[in-house]
DNA sequence: ATCTCGGGAAC
RNA sequence: AUUGUUCCCGAGAU
């Protein structure tokens, strides 16, 4: 409540200073500018990136030198003094509270700002050196022309991270690479043949088919229709994120894949063979087949996968319950891009 | 233009 | 699992 109060008095102070090239938790920036950027530099030729992780890094956040740079800009005492009473106020581990001397409160309303106002000290120091970076909170990638040229970089930036300071680099999750396979922010840049093009990473496709198959599993006992509106708005959600990713062949494939799962759901929805019976004819199935059908005993995945469902269960049926057709959605948000 | 709630995403 | 900042979409209120 009063961290929030400080939070407004210190952000726009702050935001002002922050650099052209640092985009998490600051107004008006999105990780879409971020992955921009990125895709830039890689249009300019910076094919490689040193992409470096903080390890824990709310927890490792050194105090006084978090409060010396606030003093920099900030005279008033209240506000100073608040500050530090957040900082000490301590960070949850395993449950306990325990007082602090490092790191900043998790979750905290503060800590998000203060991550910035402290690792602004990095983002000064890279283009210095001349270096071309993104920052995304503790995230940081830095394009540099060749590989050699990136372990020199990842090298030094580690040293200064570590020894000026004083955190922690996971050097496990920290590595120079091709931006083709690293993740920044779910996506990945990748070159095609029309020009330079963001993906979503494998990471964030396998992600959202898992999401899918959570939301179709059968056992839920939710009408068709809450599903559908559950699957709308996890993809209209995830479209609004991604859309800006190209990907045509990923989402016809995943349209065809939940398109095959809601028909089997429905099926088996229609538990008995009467209701099964009574709903085929009422698709316009003759009675004649419809109780063959309605009779069957293959399993319900090669029913919908069969022409049984696709007949009564069109396209158009799907949407007419409240399906939304992925590709069209797709190609409409990604036409903005 | 502000705000609440619901959802998606990044960290 | 929960919390936080920011971005985006939807519904509603003034």
């Amino acid at each position: 409540m009063i961290q929030q109060a400080v939070n407004q008095v210190l952000q726009p102070i702050f935001d002002a200073t922050f650099s052209n090239n640092s985009f998490g938790f600051r107004p008006k920036r999105s990780a879409h500018q971020a992955i921009t950027r990125a895709k830039t530099y890689y249009e300019q030729g910076y094919k490689y990136v040193v992409d470096i992780d903080m390890k824990a890094y709310f927890d490792t956040v050194n105090h006084d030198k978090l409060m010396y740079y606030i003093e920099q800009k900030v005279q008033d005492k209240r506000v100073l003094c608040l500050t530090r009473l957040y900082l000490k106020s301590g960070i949850m581990v395993n449950g306990l509270f325990e007082p602090s001397e490092e790191g900043t409160r998790q979750g905290g309303n503060l800590s998000p700002l203060l991550s910035n106002i402290y690792l602004n000290e990095f983002d000064k120091l890279l283009p210095k050196r001349g270096y071309k970076f993104v920052r995304y909170a503790d995230d940081c990638n830095i394009y540099v022309k060749s590989m050699r040229a990136g372990y020199r970089v990842m090298e030094k930036s580690i040293k200064f991270l570590e020894e000026e300071l004083k955190l922690t680099v996971n050097r496990e999750k920290s590595a120079v690479g091709s931006p083709m396979k690293r993740k920044f922010l779910g996506f990945c840049i990748m070159p095609m043949r029309n020009g330079v093009k963001i993906r979503p990473h494998q990471q964030a496709k396998l992600s959202v088919k898992q999401k899918l198959r959570k939301l179709t599993k059968r056992n839920r006992g939710k009408s068709t229709e809450v599903i559908l509106k559950q699957i709308k708005q996890l993809m209209t959600g995830w479209l609004n994120y991604y859309g800006i990713s190209v990907m045509k062949r990923f989402i016809n494939e995943l349209n065809g894949w939940l398109k095959h799962r809601l028909r089997q759901y429905i099926w088996k929805q229609w538990k008995k063979p009467k209701t099964r019976y009574r709903n085929l004819v009422q698709l316009g199935i003759d009675k004649q087949k419809a109780y063959e059908w309605s009779n069957t005993r293959k399993g319900y995945w090669r029913i919908s996968a069969s022409y049984i469902l696709h007949r009564p269960l069109t396209d158009k049926e799907l949407a007419r319950l409240g399906y939304i057709d992925i590709s069209k959605k797709y190609q409409f948000v990604h036409s903005n891009y």
